[in-house]
DNA sequence: CTTCTTGCCTAAAGCTATTAGGCAAGTGCA
DNA sequence: TGCACTTGCCTAATAGCTTTAGGCAAGAAG
């Protein structure tokens, strides 16, 4: 009367991952992903340590899937055309995804993130601008700037921020790509900094 | 026997904002707010619905503190220096409030959200944007921009997103906040919509 | 001084998380 | 073919958070 239903540690963290986006993150518990096998709960714990643990898994997966993306749509693109297929991936996985998008931001212990997809995106990042005349500093600044507008964008209208307003979303995004292209492509030079100021 | 606390709505909710920096925002429970009132959990519930309606409140008092800061800021200042004060009261009271602007970051229903001081945040960027020369629709681009920028550098940044690298997160703040005033100063005119276009 | 209101309480049910220990189906080895 | 061993899911139990129903006494109101 045993019936074995083949969980896996990867099996659960791809049906969190699916339970994530139709149900949202932080409603994703171990009794629901128990419920969805039809097993008890307690069996899941011999593949996945715990609730941490579940969904450390699936933002590693979320961020996996997202890096990947990015290195398949910046393929052959430089420039603006980059940058926008960068963003693009971004807002797409969001909107696809949106339970997955959420547990890519799960606050990871160092180790963790260092180990994830999420440098591969950074360094990304750090690609696109090889399109632009960014010298360090500037560089990181920058790619500080459009890793914040564009986690900023896409979590702010995840959120129903620019719903039910005009203009729509869509052309919102257009020419913020427009702008901050044209802003990388004539960063401003850092102000005078008085050093010996006198008078 | 009978001990009288004096539990009021205010009360819990300013108590559950400290609670929330200390221990942050989703660590806020109806229990643990029982516990630092020394009460039992069901007392609280003649003062607040539920462990929502306390949260939303929470979220409901953080959104009034940062208009009254950003208010505060935006008196008697315009153009670069308008745009500065603005971007760090949100900083600043993520720095300091950190549970709290977590909380300012709940999504709210659209009643909620409409009569909530989010509005009026929302009315003091659009008017730190008349130092500059935006019409519509590219004034509405430029306030979901700069939603996105803050919202976005803060979350990052308060998840540690920034720390042990350089430069520090002080200096990409600054230069960002060059960067986006030059932005608005030199804002780029829609490419070209190729209507109808022969050849 | 009695009645009423109100503020906090006890009690109870339901959900989630987590651990300990059990049993049976399949696996490996003789 | 048969036996031990491993393993996958189970039962059972503890503990915390949420929420509702109903009670009791301190203070307010007349």
């Amino acid at each position: 009367m045993t019936r074995r239903v083949g969980l896996t540690t990867e099996r659960l963290t791809q049906a969190g991952a699916e339970l994530a986006d139709e149900v949202g993150f932080d409603q994703v518990t171990v009794s629901a992903l128990a419920r969805r096998f039809d097993v008890k709960v307690a069996s899941l714990y011999s593949h996945v340590k715990n609730s941490q643990d579940l969904k450390t898994r699936i933002a590693l997966l979320a961020l996996e899937e997202m890096a990947d993306r990015a290195a398949a749509a910046l393929a052959g693109r430089a420039g603006k055309d980059a940058l926008a297929a960068f963003a693009n991936v971004y807002r797409d996985y969001a909107r696809e995804h949106p339970g997955r998008y959420a547990a890519a931001r799960l606050r990871l212990d160092p180790e963790t993130a260092a180990a994830s997809a999420g440098v591969r995106h950074a360094q990304m990042t750090r690609a696109i601008l090889r399109g632009y005349d960014l010298t360090e500093p500037d560089q990181t600044h920058a790619v500080r700037m459009l890793g914040s507008v564009f986690h900023g964008y896409v979590s702010l209208e995840l959120s129903g921020g620019f719903s039910h307003s005009a203009p729509d979303s869509q052309e919102t995004w257009t020419r913020m790509l427009d702008a901050l292209d044209a802003l990388l492509r004539n960063w401003p030079a850092p102000p005078n900094t008085p050093l010996t100021h006198t008078g």
